[in-house]
DNA sequence: ACCTGAACACCGTTCAAGT
DNA sequence: ACCTGAACACCGTTCAAGT
């Protein structure tokens, strides 16, 4: 048979036996999940969207996955894998501590909408851990008590991971930060003096220069805040 | 006519006409929107279901509201007007600031899915400006500089809004936090050492003592830590 | 055991048609 | 000017039916 005819119908190769698309497989479905989030933004991450760049229907995936929820929490701990964890224990530990965070910041940041679901999931993954244990170690290594670096770990990655969501809002908006600024400059010196007096003050400076400056603040007021007494009621730690 | 007969067909009285019901309007629209996010959570508030409470189809909503952004927007700075600013300035102003911060982390997380909301979107309201107003006037009484408070207005803003998303997150879920302490309990000594000696300090407190003692941290940063010059370049500021 | 299509119960937004 | 129903292009999840 000489299938050169460009006429003959073309023999249709079953999708299911190209050799080329990998079979069904949790990993391959995290991995296209993490490539469509890149690519597409938060919108992008859909079950059904996932299914279709695999070739096959969403039903499919819940062979491999619970949930769409899962299947973001995978998503996210495989991102977090190229956060940049200082190889050694050499120079400055601010310094190493402030690379850590930008580096987390900056992978959240690159991929429009991780960040929005890094605030709605703990990263328990092997990536996640592997972050909190080193900045537990350089928390350790500023000084603070083994407890009080518990805590800190989390308010310090609450935050980056705050403004990374909402940077990375401003920015799938389109709006950086123009409308709020027109919105502040309409404001009237009678009835909000403040705002009216600090209007510029608000908006200035870049995302990276104001968040090195709060991470500053974090560490120093982590320096300078004792854990309150583990007292059974809720008062308010003693300044 | 007797219209006691309980088998008389009750006389229908056309939708349109009751005038028990409210007619389309704005605010009916923003009071509606606020009412379905308390009662059943983030996923209450949708054009289609404040439609159904106010009678409606959800196209008739777009004449007096641009999209669901604006109507989030709308409903978060109406829930704002909740929060409690101190009157007078009497009292030290830390427990003021205390005060304030705790009643905007309060409102935000008795209505669930409000602080996800805030989380995407910035509160420029009448309510939100009345609280930003306030919030630099005590940082003012802190003794920041001005242009400091600027920006440490935004720090510790986003910082409640965080927390209270987080914390929100996890009671929707039913999950407060025993997985992942399970997560951690997990953790090997040898693969992570600290993170296995901190299991159960990761994972203590109760929320209300970790939010005021983080905002101590906060203030405390503050008070120690100056902004950056302000250079042209994106330099780390100097400890 | 794995995969599938169809169905269910939702979304935001648009638009032609009515009053 | 305001309201409406229907349509469009999506969702996550379930389930009976196939192999």
């Amino acid at each position: 048979v000489s299938s050169k005819n460009p006429f003959e119908p073309r023999e249709v190769v079953g999708r299911r036996n190209r050799p080329a698309k990998a079979p069904l497989d949790r990993e391959a479905i995290v991995a296209a999940g993490l490539d469509l989030l890149t690519r597409e933004g938060a919108s992008g991450l859909s079950l059904r969207k996932v299914a279709t760049a695999l070739d096959t229907g969403a039903a499919s995936l819940y062979v491999y996955v619970e949930s769409l929820d899962e299947l973001e929490a995978l998503v996210l701990d495989r991102a977090l894998a190229d956060v940049a964890l200082p190889a050694r224990r050499r120079g400055p530990w601010r310094q190493r501590l402030h690379a850590v965070l930008r580096s987390y910041l900056e992978v959240l940041y690159q991929r429009p909408g991780l960040a929005a679901l890094a605030m709605r999931t703990v990263a328990v993954g092997p990536s996640g851990l592997a972050i909190l244990e080193a900045l537990l170690g350089l928390l350790d290594e500023a000084g603070l008590a083994p407890a009080a670096a518990a805590w800190a770990v989390d308010l310090v990655t609450l935050h980056a991971t705050a403004v990374a969501a909402e940077q990375s809002n401003w920015r799938e908006r389109g709006d950086v930060l123009g409308p709020v600024a027109r919105v502040l400059d309409g404001i009237s010196h009678e009835t909000h003096p403040r705002i009216h007096a600090l209007r510029a003050d608000l908006v200035s400076g870049s995302g990276q220069g104001r968040f090195l400056w709060a991470v500053d603040v974090l560490i120093n007021g982590l320096l300078a805040t004792p854990l309150p007494e583990p007292d059974a009621s809720d008062e308010v730690p003693a300044p």
